[in-house]
RNA sequence: GCCCAGGUAGCUCAGUUGGUAGAGCAGCGGACUGAAAAUCCGCGUGUCGGUGGUUCAAUUCCGCCCCUGGGCA
């Protein structure tokens, strides 16, 4: 069996990163991440990104390539995938996306609508008359306006609302219209594999507990001194663990509430991802396996 | 040893003038189209410390015992 792309999809801690290394270093192989938070070139011990000893192992793409003050996105996620993907191609080499954002995995396999972007002015003005007016009127107004998405959506949900109306001011057109177009899947028409990497739960909270731990002794507070001053707004300063990091680094809270605090937060990201890969990743091959060297050996055999 | 306070969900606590109990957090399930490590929705999981008594009925009232914290010896 031969394909062109190996997705490899699982929650924090699971061991895809590792996976997706080992068989790399068996088939020429390109890594892609596909995970949101891994793009932040300041982050790399917070997001457990590979170290640069591992990217030296086999090609990386997307790793830390942007500063924790970029506003990223999916839908730039999608356009830097679809040129590392040509790029892997163009060089005979399979293509292995690796990560934990199901949105982006969602971009990749079903296409993203064509939604004009919205300037950075609308952007700021829908978020001035939000705080102004308050959730419930900002809701009310939209539901006057675009009744078809906001009538989707409810009222708590703030930041739906927002690119509600963020889309509607930027390109005249309901978002729900928008999202009825459809999108080229990026992978469309290649070979491809699919796996969700999914330990038991409770090893999986051991080994989340664990890291973040070992996140300490590595120098995750170094990391997040610098980003004091971060916009807490921008996607980069919600890196699980970093705002418990800063409160610590501003004298709020304790060391140990702050581990604590990162472990938790980790935890329920990672049933919130396991929720999205059993109801949205139905159909792709499911490893529980915890030990996963044996597995990667047969597949790379497979994939041959 | 004596006095006081307390023992109710995994945790912190509320409550029942006697009719077997509910909040927050945790947990579990779900949604998901340019912030997605985000955002949002649903669900109470319980020998009410133990044991005797009073009562139609006790988690609630009474006795004894056990445990925890504080005070006095």
């Amino acid at each position: 069996m031969s394909v062109d792309v190996v997705l490899i999809a699982g929650p924090t801690a699971s061991g895809k990163s590792h996976l997706a290394l080992e068989l790399a270093a068996r088939i020429d192989a390109t890594i892609i991440n596909a995970d949101s938070m891994q793009v932040y070139g300041e982050l790399r011990t917070l997001t457990a990104r590979p170290s640069s000893a591992e990217e030296m192992r086999a090609p990386h793409r997307l790793y830390g390539h942007v500063s924790v003050n970029t506003r990223y996105s999916v839908g730039r996620y999608l356009e830097e995938a679809a040129g590392a993907l040509a790029e892997a191609r163009g060089a005979k080499r399979v293509a292995i996306f690796a990560g934990g954002t199901g949105l982006y995995f969602d971009a990749l396999t079903n296409g993203l609508s064509p939604i004009p972007p919205v300037p950075p002015e609308i952007r700021d003005t829908t978020r001035a008359r939000f705080e102004r007016i308050g959730r419930d009127g900002f809701f009310a107004e939209l539901m006057v306006r675009d009744p078809a998405t906001a009538s989707k959506l409810r009222p708590s949900d703030t930041q739906r609302i927002l690119r509600a109306m963020d889309v509607l001011e930027a390109s005249g057109r309901p978002l729900s219209q928008w999202q009825k177009l459809a999108g080229k899947p990026a992978l469309d028409g290649l070979r491809m594999q699919c796996f969700v990497i999914a330990p038991p739960r409770e090893v999986l909270v051991e080994r989340i507990e664990r890291r973040f731990e070992t996140m300490i002794k590595q120098g995750a507070l170094e990391e997040a001194r610098p980003l004091m001053g971060l916009d807490p707004t921008l996607p980069a300063a919600k890196a699980l663990g970093l705002p418990q990091l800063r409160r610590h680094l501003a004298g709020e809270i304790t060391l140990a509430d702050a581990i604590a605090g990162a472990q938790l937060a980790t935890k329920q990201y990672g049933k919130r991802q396991m929720t999205w890969f059993r109801n949205r990743m139905k159909g792709w091959h499911w490893v529980a396996e915890t030990d996963l060297s044996n597995f990667v050996t047969s597949m790379a055999r497979d994939l041959s």
